[in-house]
DNA sequence: TTATTATTTAGAATAATTCTTGATAAAAAT
DNA sequence: ATTTTTATCAAGAATTATTCTAAATAATAA
């Protein structure tokens, strides 16, 4: 289960005059659920079990509301597919080059990423992000 | 000019039986004159100021052979078109989200980013990656 | 109710990148 | 020097993740 201080779906204001509707229950349900971070087509086939009718479009729709919304978060690594993530607590991904699989993981307290680098002058900058590239436990055993 | 320690191109090992060619060489040479991080469609346009027979394809595959061969690096931010750099040194990149330029920003000694986060055990990380997100001093200036 | 606005769906469209194929060129072998 | 092998190039087709379009549906507001 993933770390998510949204006590249920009920919660989240996805502002805007936008609606909560089954479709981003149970898109937002399924990341509750998952423990890895499911692309796109992930979510499709895990949703399409509670709802056969709902369609990938829809799926992509409600995955980039509920990210506007703040309700989960948007992975990118290199150029493979959009993953998404419903852990809202700061952490950073680790991506493995041997399966893709990409692990959350934690952020040192007192070591910020933002110390490590030198902001350009006038420069306002909003976002840090470290993202670490190896392999993961099970790769790095089976030494391939 | 990019901070690359290769004299030029010609020190460059392709490796596995790989070609120096003259596309090759335009290609590297136009990311040593770039300051920015062009597309693989910009350094096409680029490159075809001075050969102007040369191909996107080609262009593709001159920047795959050059960036496994080391000679330059290859930057992805979120889904946009990857970018490539001649920057070699050690650096980290900063992303305007107004006008999606890309700026190249130096690294903290004894910040290593590396510190700030815990890797799983059993995992083998091998590349450490910053990126910074917010406004480019241009785009803070304009407050947009 | 009626009117407005948001949502869903299926499929078409888009865009970056990769793949395919035939032609060319360089290197290695004879 | 030819022949053979291997690598490269170019053009365009194919792929794939994602976005867009348009029509149907549903929810909300008037």
């Amino acid at each position: 289960m993933s770390k998510n201080p949204l006590k249920n779906i009920e919660s989240i204001n996805l502002g805007g005059g936008h609606r909560m509707t089954p479709q981003r229950r149970l898109v937002f349900d399924v990341l509750m659920k998952s423990q890895d971070h499911p692309t796109a087509a992930e979510v499709f086939m895990r949703v399409k079990n509670s709802m056969d009718s709902i369609s990938l479009a829809t799926v992509y729709n409600c995955l980039d509301t509920l990210v506007s919304a703040g309700a989960i978060k948007q992975v990118n690594l290199d150029r493979e597919p959009s993953r998404y993530c419903g852990n809202l607590e700061p952490h950073a991904h680790f991506h493995c080059e041997s399966c893709s699989s990409v692990l959350d993981i934690e952020l040192n307290e007192g070591a910020e990423a933002s110390k490590s680098v030198i902001i350009p002058k006038g420069a306002k900058a909003e976002k840090f992000e470290v993202a670490v590239r190896g392999k993961c436990p099970k790769c790095a055993r089976r030494r391939n």
